[in-house]
RNA sequence: GGCCCCUUCGUCUAGCGGUCUAGGACGCGGCCCUUUCACGGCUGAAACACGGGUUCGAGUCCCGUAGGGGUCACCA
């Protein structure tokens, strides 16, 4: 009665083999680049290899900066191909050899059917309500009765009766009658492959044994089976992980986190690390675990506890997961990362010496590359700084009087060390009766032009004694100024 | 609309018939630490979509309902 299966356990002993296969029409989104982690993860679990395809088939839409953008983000989340990526278009020779061979042994059939008649038979179909499914007579018709003069497209003999079944790695058994799966076309009518054709063609020619996927595809798994069950070819396991879905629920658009990888990197400036472990948990759980290294992600990655429902894309959750990478990042290669935005900040001269040394302090209190350099801008800053206004609230003639009183102190102070500038700075307030928070805000804000900022004895050692003093200066003068 | 899939706190998830008065994380509230902001620590509110079964016992199995998603091209 079953008519084609699909057996997860069919490859068990196969070296296993997968591979993400993106279509070059725009960048590598999230959720390709969640499909590509779990291929590499699969295939590195298991031993096995992880290969590129590039789907660009259709020539419209493909382009070269799309590849270039697809290759960049892998490559960003360290997941290059084990092998020089395949370019599908390149093969279409091989496809049309297969349709040909399948013409041959009668499990495809020349049909003269227009896309006009079609049309209309869609259409009319959709007028009676009823479902509209391609019965083309050209599938039984005589060769002799083929014009000669018309274009045709090659069209798969799918099964009519009985029912296919796919143990499906993420969704379990899934079955679908077999009147479901219409005659589609494998072979356009200008001789190209369809995509359809292509893909079945491609993963067997390149050995794959574990198609991973979007769920988007489940539906297509059948009618691939049709081709392979005409090649008599083996049948991959699959595996068709559900979409990623945006915050509010909906299809990602280009608003909530469709965005490329790249725009992760460089506008939101996430951290590859944080993205990988992120789009991990998305969809995949270990028991408690969340913060994930590579190693131990390949370690632990099973397909099996990938869950069967989409996910929404949360970027709370990606921002404190890269808040957590950042205070663990190298502070040379945090600074490297900063640089430039200080720069397109309009910093024009940016110590990356001091960037480095002030990332310690810095990194704690920053959850991406951007907060991590507006946290940096005071270092920078030259004299007159800009004072935000709280800022400047707190730079009253009191204010201004006790920064007098600390240019004074600090002037004479030679050792300028954490230790010794909060010794000194402590025994101050207690001389005055003063909380400390007293003298430490006025100073900051004198500092840095901001109410927020890393310890205020930080500030001191990383300005320097002369910056220091000039900026305490700056501030009381005009207090002495405007006394009289 | 046909077909296919999905459904645990707002979000990501743990849970694979009894250990669940449902655990963790993000976010949110409170407290502590503290010169600010963070970090960190403690703590609080917050979920098994609904209805039937099966079973001694169901978040866990089955069937409906509702809701959500995917897919129906000579696009990939």
């Amino acid at each position: 009665m079953a008519s084609g299966s699909a057996s997860g356990g069919a490859n068990g002993t196969k070296a296993v083999v997968t591979r993400f296969a993106p279509s070059p029409t725009g960048y590598l989104h999230i959720g390709g680049a969640r499909t590509a982690l779990f291929n590499w993860l699969f295939a590195r679990h298991h031993g096995g290899k992880y290969l590129l395809r590039v789907e660009d088939t259709d020539r419209a839409r493909s382009t070269e900066p799309a590849i270039e953008a697809i290759f960049d983000g892998l490559s960003w989340l360290g997941l290059q191909g084990d092998e020089e990526p395949v370019f599908q278009f390149a093969r279409s020779a091989r496809h049309a050899q297969v349709a040909a061979q399948l013409l041959e042994t009668g499990h495809a059939y020349r049909c003269y059917l227009t896309s006009e008649e079609l049309a209309e038979r869609r259409q009319k179909a959709q007028e009676e309500r009823r479902p509209f499914r391609i019965a083309s007579e050209w599938r039984d018709a005589d060769p002799s009765t083929f014009p000669a003069d018309r274009p045709y497209v090659v069209r798969i003999k799918a099964p009519r009766d009985g029912e296919t079944v796919i143990e499906d790695l993420v969704q379990g058994r899934v079955t679908v009658q077999n009147a479901e799966i219409d005659d589609f076309v494998i072979l356009r009518s200008d001789g190209t492959p369809t995509y359809m054709l292509a893909v079945v063609v491609d993963d067997h020619d390149m050995g794959v044994t574990h198609v991973i996927r979007g769920d988007d595809h489940l539906n297509n798994a059948f009618r691939q089976l049709v081709i392979i069950n005409a090649m008599a070819w083996p049948v991959p396991a699959y595996g068709h992980v559900p979409l990623i879905h945006g915050s509010d629920g909906a299809k990602l658009s280009k608003r909530h986190g469709a965005l490329g990888v790249d725009a992760y990197r460089d506008e939101l400036g996430i951290l590859p690390e944080a993205l990988f472990n992120y789009l991990l948990r998305l969809g995949w759980g270990h028991g408690d675990d969340e913060i994930i290294t590579r190693k131990q992600a390949v370690e632990w990655f099973d397909i099996a506890h990938v869950g069967k429902s989409p996910a929404r894309f949360d970027l709370a959750k990606l921002q404190n997961l890269n808040g957590h990478y950042l205070r663990e990042a190298d502070d040379a290669r945090l600074a490297a990362l900063v640089l430039p935005r200080v720069i397109a900040n309009g910093f024009e001269t940016v110590d990356e010496a001091l960037l480095e040394r002030a990332m310690p302090v810095l990194k704690v209190r920053a959850r991406d590359i951007n907060e991590l350099a507006e946290g940096a801008a005071f270092l920078f800053a030259t004299r007159p700084l800009p004072m935000s206004e709280k800022a400047q609230a707190l730079l009253t003639g009191e204010g201004r009087e006790r920064l007098s009183a600390i240019h004074g102190r600090l002037a004479g102070e030679s050792d300028w060390t954490l230790e010794a500038l909060e010794a000194k700075l402590k025994a101050m307030a207690e001389e005055l009766g003063l909380g400390l928070g007293k003298l430490a805000q006025p100073l900051r804000a004198a500092l840095t032009g901001q109410t927020t900022s890393p310890g205020i004895f930080d500030v001191l050692v990383l300005l320097g004694r002369d910056e220091s003093l000039a900026r305490i200066a700056a501030q009381a003068e005009v207090a002495a100024g405007s006394q009289v």
